[in-house]
DNA sequence: CTCTATAATTGTATTAATTACAAAAATATA
DNA sequence: TATATTTTTGTAATTAATACAATTATAGAG
């Protein structure tokens, strides 16, 4: 990790009015090179490796935070699992119902017509769309058969 | 409850293979008569008063089974909370973020533009949105102040 | 109507994710 | 350097949801 990377980093965070210390900086640089939406344990898991004293209480404060602030999304297709994204305008996610893949989609959220949120103050938008992968979809027809 | 409503629900039930049962129709019974997006535990503290040998696991297989055979829908705006609604078509959930109420808003998802799902199956959408409410962003104006 | 097979329900135990909280460590400020 | 504040840790507690075996109810055969 070059110094420059740390500290764009850091900016990100002090931007938001959050203090970089090492591990907000690691959670946020995790985040940022796994933009397949990790879980909270997924991502303790691996900077618990690399840094063995982390404790899972600071991933969550951490996580609790950035996406407080707007800079992380939590995300979940049906309550079940509750994944994390670095938050990136118009796209939504896609879970496949059968082996669980989670995929961005981009979409155009200015363009959906809505009725009934007059007077309300709107400042997040998630679109969550499942069904079958083109993998799994093919699986599917040939077990049908 | 009429015998003619019953029969409705019956009839509901059975057209997804799902065998009527007592305590499944009144489940299903209290999705339709509450639309405000119940968690299974609000389902079955009301249901238990009713119902006193209700078990709390009946209620989570009956959800299950719904949301599998599409008579009701998993959702939850950040994986905090599960709720559970009727499938209704075309519409959205909006949840505030300081007063915690879940509204729907209608929207034509029809409209709506998506590229990089070429190849997918899509069965189910969901829109979620969240913020402030009318009678909340009014009270944070006013804090402000 | 009775017997039997199947399905539904119960209740307890277990799992797993998340939070609460107080103590310890690190960092910033005077 | 001393003190105040923030961050982190680690354990305990909470909570939602599931697993599973035992019990009860139901449907169909005879």
């Amino acid at each position: 990790m070059t110094e420059d990377r740390v500290e764009i980093l850091k900016n990100e965070l002090v931007k938001k009015d959050i203090r970089p210390s090492y591990h907000r900086i690691k959670v946020l640089e995790y985040l940022h090179a796994h933009e397949n939406h990790p879980t909270a344990d997924e991502i303790y898991a691996e900077l618990h490796s690399q840094i063995p004293t982390l404790s899972k209480t600071t991933v969550y404060n951490t996580l609790n935070s950035f996406v407080e602030a707007g800079l992380a999304r939590a995300i979940s297709i049906d309550g079940v699992e509750r994944r994390f994204d670095i938050t990136v305008i118009d796209h939504g996610h896609f879970r496949c119902d059968r082996c669980g893949a989670i995929i961005n989609f981009s979409i155009d959220l200015n363009a959906l017509a809505v009725h009934g949120l007059e007077g309300f103050q709107v400042t997040g938008k998630n679109v969550y769309f499942s069904g079958l992968c083109p993998s799994c979809n093919q699986l599917q027809i040939q077990e049908k058969e």
